[in-house]
DNA sequence: CAACCATGACCTAATTATAGGTCATTAGAG
DNA sequence: CTCTAATGACCTATAATTAGGTCATGGTTG
């Protein structure tokens, strides 16, 4: 039985999956760990961790950036902690958006 | 029945995923588009673009990214011309690491 | 060269995410 | 204030990922 395609996916998208895959990879070497090191640390197994090395993209991000973060890598901020502030400016931002969206607004934007 | 808490992620994982959903709420909420909308461009439903924004770490990485790309949220630059540069610097420098990582090594180092 | 071991691929059972529907709530526009 | 619609939560069947095993291959060390 041929493996099916089942999303269809960006180039971009696809890309950037991949590439955080290889800099795990990298990550993981550099720091001289095996798959299986990485895969028990994270409380998953060695299949998955080749699977998100590779940029499958059905893997799930929990397990993507815990593995990430294991071998070192922030992908966000150098210093874990500046995440947490990150985070709250992330949340006012939001705070003064409106807290839903008006499609009619778009609509007509759109509709010529 | 209550829900188990499936798996143990870092903070620093979770708060991670959870700043990536607010950054694509943040984004879509500018880019004046609705949930449904996002859902529709991204191939997916209105529920799973729900959840990546909340944060949830099953959702799989390729919806997570391919919603990301959507909204106009680049996670490793600001031009995707620049992501395939970085994808072969990536694998040029796996092509210098080992290819294979001896755990023996790494106990010696461990040992003391 | 020879032995060892990390890796990558495959398989099956079990667990989980997903789609797609519905419904209550609430924010925004008139 | 009132009406409309976006959102968030929940549900079920389906489809997918995951764990955990085995096996072949190839790299690394002695």
């Amino acid at each position: 039985m041929a493996k099916l395609a089942y999303r269809s996916y960006s180039r971009y998208s696809r890309e950037a999956v991949a590439l955080l895959g290889l800099m795990i990879r990298n990550a993981r070497i550099e720091r001289d760990m095996t798959v299986a090191d990485v895969a028990e640390r994270a409380g998953t197994s060695r299949g998955l961790v080749h699977r998100i090395e590779k940029g499958e993209m059905g893997s799930s991000i929990g397990a993507a950036f815990e593995v990430a973060a294991i071998v070192g890598l922030r992908l966000f901020e150098a210093e874990p902690a500046t995440l947490t502030r990150h985070l709250s400016m992330e949340r006012d931002k939001l705070a003064l958006l409106p807290q839903s969206v008006r499609t009619g607004t778009t609509k007509v934007k759109d509709d010529f």
